[in-house]
DNA sequence: GGTTTAATATTGGACATCCAATACATTTAT
DNA sequence: ATAAATGTATTGGATGTCCAATATTAAACC
């Protein structure tokens, strides 16, 4: 379906990690199925999780009751819990946060 | 010495992630050594690495010819290698482009 | 019904990142 | 000279994130 363009992963350093922080924030968009947050990690993280990273990571969230999920025939609805938005809210404050100054560093540069 | 403010880490979701990268980034300002380094991630990730964090990231950085390092006394002096600059470069950009619409989100937000 | 397809899910192995504990070298203080 | 302090470094164990491989389930197709 979508050949959306998607960043190059860059081989210099690892660019692994914030999986479960990345999530949350797609879930805080809408309720999404396994394959769909997969397919958005994908186009913009440039590559996509395979089912071995993304159900676990998914039901780790589940078992912190961030996340909550309903069954619906083939698929798995994912959606945040109540605790899982008040989490979510302070790990976007820490991220922007940490990472701040590289991203202001970027807005200056383009 | 310095008890300047840091973001309080949270305990919702995993936040480990992308030292090395960091580290390039941090040595693209200045050279430093191990505890400047360690400090500078205090400062901005709220939680200052171990010497068992540190160090072997920095030893495999110098590994893949990234970081350089000079002896001085008491002290290593690290700096980034013409590789590790260019590395840079396509790390941050990777980096903003997977992680742009966290941060101006946040922007807007506030 | 029987096959294919799509989505979910688990397992096992690899690796980066994290800490606590330990060790060592060099400078500074006594 | 000895002790304390500072910076560097390694080890071992835990955890999150990653993939390949395998399995299961439900819908769609013939």
């Amino acid at each position: 379906m979508s050949e959306e363009c998607c960043p190059e992963v860059p081989s210099c350093c690892d660019m692994r990690g914030m999986l479960s922080f990345y999530i949350l924030w797609l879930l805080s968009k809408r309720p999404m199925n396994g394959q769909e947050i997969s397919e958005e990690l994908r186009k913009r993280r440039g590559a996509k999780p395979t089912a071995g990273t993304i159900y676990p990571a998914l039901k780790e969230l589940r078992t912190k009751g961030l996340v909550e999920m309903e069954r619906k025939g083939r698929t798995t609805i994912y959606s945040l819990s109540e605790d899982g938005s008040k989490g979510l809210e302070k790990a976007c404050e820490y991220f922007c946060s940490a990472f701040g100054d590289i991203f202001q560093e970027y807005r200056k540069a383009t």
